[in-house]
This record gives C-alpha cells, sequence and structure tokens, in this order.
DNA sequence: TGACATGTACAACGATCGTTGTACACTCGC
DNA sequence: GCGAGTGTACAACGATCGTTGTACATGTCA
C-alpha cells in the first residue's frame, strides 16, 4: 500500500549493505518492484532518498528501543537492543554516521538531520541514566552513549560478542558512579 | 620526491572531507600537481589508490602512537594521541572503518585490508593494557578498543570533548580491573 | 652517448548514473 | 461519471567519471 515508506526502507538496507554511494537509484527502485520515476514522486531526488531512508533507520531503532523494556534495566537494554538490531538487520556500522561523513561537503542538509538524530538519541540515553541512577550524569551518559557507537562500529567487522562486552563495561561504570555517589 | 608517497596522502585526506566515493582521481591527482596519468601509474585503479591511502592514514597514526609514550600510561596515551591527531587532521570518523563499510560487497581487498589493520591495532591495545596491568585482560582490551572507535566515531559531528570522557572512561574500567585483582 | 625510469599534456573511449518528459493505466471519493 | 492521486513503461538528456593510448619531456645511471 504504502510504497513511500517501503521504499525508503529498503533503501536504507541496500545503502548500508552496498555504500551510500554505490548503489544507484535504479536498482533501489527494482528492489521493491517500483519504477524509477515513481522514486523521484515521492523524493524529488536522490539526496532527498538518502534522507527518507536516514529517517526510516532511526525511526526504527528507536522503536526498537520502547518496545525493548522488559525486565532488565534502562541502560542495559541499550546493548540488548542493539544486539537483536545487529543479528536481525546484519551489522554494517551506523547508517547515520556513515551518511554524514560521506556527505560532508556535499550536501549540508543530510549532516544537519543526522545531527538531530544523534542529538535525539543521546537525549534518550540521558534519560535512562537519570532513570538508573535517580539523578542526572551528562559524563557517564556520554560514555555510555560512546560504548555504544563503538561497539555499533567494530561489530561491523567483528562478530557481535563486542556488543556483550560494551554492555559490560556500561554496567560497570554505572556502578560506579552509584557507588561514588553513596560515599 | 616521492611523488608517490604524497598522493597516498593527500588522497587519504581528500576521502575523509569529501567521502571516499565523493571525489574523483582527477581532482585527487590535482591536488597534488600531478596528472592523473601518472596516479594510474603507481596504483593502477581506483581502488588501488584507495587502499594506498588507506595504509597511509594506519601507518601514520600508528606511528604518531609509538612517538607519544612521554610520561603518561601506555592506555592514556592512546586517547591523547586520538584528540592531537583529531586536531590536527580534522575528525571525519576512522577511515579504514569508512571504506570497510561502503566497499564491503564492491571490492573484498579492500575490507580484507581493513580487517588486517583494525587486528593490528587490536594487538597494539591488548599491548598498552598488558603492560598497564601486569596481565592479559582481552575483555578489558575490547573494551578500550570499544571506547576508542566510539570516540572516533562521535568525534566527527560533536567536538572533541568525548575523547577526554572515553579516556576517564577507559581508566575507570583499567582501575577496576587492577582493584578487582587485589581483592 | 644511450637506455631507462618517471612524469606530463592531451584527447578520447565507454559506461554508469541522476534526472526529466511524455503518454498511458488503475483506483478511489465527490 | 469524473477528476485527482498514484503508479508504470520507455526513452532520452547531460554530466561525471574511471580508464587508456600516444607522444613528448626530464632526470639518472651505465
Amino acid at each position: 500500500m504504502d510504497k513511500k515508506t517501503d521504499m525508503a526502507a529498503s533503501a536504507a538496507q541496500l545503502f548500508a549493505r552496498e555504500g551510500l554511494r554505490g548503489i544507484g537509484v535504479d536498482h533501489i527502485g527494482a528492489s521493491v518492484g517500483a519504477s524509477t520515476r515513481t522514486l523521484y514522486k515521492h523524493f524529488g531526488s536522490r539526496d532527498g532518498l538518502v534522507m527518507a531512508a536516514l529517517e526510516s533507520r532511526h525511526a526504527a531503532f528507536m522503536a526498537l528501543l520502547q518496545h525493548d523494556d522488559a525486565g532488565i534495566g534502562p541502560v542495559e537494554s541499550l546493548f540488548t537492543t542493539l544486539e537483536r538490531w545487529s543479528v536481525e538487520f546484519g551489522a554494517s556500522g551506523c547508517l547515520l554516521l556513515r551518511a554524514g561523513n560521506e556527505y560532508r561537503g556535499a550536501n549540508d542538509d543530510i549532516v544537519a538531520l543526522v545531527r538531530g538524530q544523534k542529538a535525539a538519541f543521546f537525549s534518550e540515553i540521558t534519560r535512562r541514566v537519570k532513570q538508573a541512577l535517580g539523578y542526572d550524569d551528562p559524563l557517564l551518559s556520554s560514555q555510555i552513549w560512546i560504548l555504544f557507537e563503538g561497539a555499533t562500529a567494530i561489530a561491523s567487522l567483528d562478530d557481535t560478542a563486542v556488543i556483550r562486552a560494551a554492555r559490560a563495561a556500561a554496567l560497570s561504570l554505572l556502578a560506579g558512579a552509584a557507588r561514588h555517589r553513596e560515599a
């Protein structure tokens, strides 16, 4: 029905696998059985399609994040969700950061979009850290963000075991912060 | 004198700024005052130039790493070197990982090269962790690697302050491991 | 002097790719 | 029934880009 949504999602997957600039618009349209003309009527340009694909990816992960709050702690679930995502969709680095780096100096709108999405993601991390500790800890929040992005990056060439190592590090830092607060 | 080395270094910088596939070979040759024909006599193909650029980057960072062992600890200097590198060469994510993701499904040689370089880098981290602790700690080594790559990735859109946050987290984990060993 | 490596200028090729125009189907709500 | 919205097929454009051939210049080393 909603072919525009399908195209954006399929484009995100193809961009992740073949490279942001390593695949043509014709091939992306054909992947969902749509003509190139339809693609342009929806997105206007290739860069417009790239932005739609990034929004699709970001929304999909954020939605998965909200859904996975069963039993485990709010910080820990960041990493279990990432692991499930990597197994299901494949690990090829963060598509948002890849786009931000690949289109810098070519399209400022894409860079601005990525910046906004990452700011939203960091807000979510900050919220979860506060939920776990009872108070705000900006440094710890950014450190957990670093662990998350590092695990995402490395998982693209190693296996997904690094994600569990990152989760353990995050929990260790979290416990250290709580211990330090008590003393 | 050695124009081949210059071209590889300049290509690495241009690839980092304009994107791995966002700049043409003519432009790269012109950046060092060389003709396109000379470029092809040295590297054979565009992908050959990409691999040479990656080797140039990897070697440059590893060399900078060996040189920065003055006063501070072996693990801490990983991050101070990264910070100096980012200020001097600009922060646009790890070019190696970017290439590995962008050329997957297009050139296996590039992916294999990146995999080897990252294995060498992880060995260096492992060596430094052992030097700091007195014994091997594979989990901690991979966690410090995660912090390093995460800081590199995030520094490309935030400022370089994240690198100091990553360094603090690494030292915290290191101290935690040493404390746990004593008990 | 001659052979050879290295570099340049210039032109051209073939291919891919982003983009658009046009004409034609289908479906839905008024 | 009719117009709007959505989708398709097909062809073509202009531009960029990777790649190569050829002819010529320069330096070095035997």
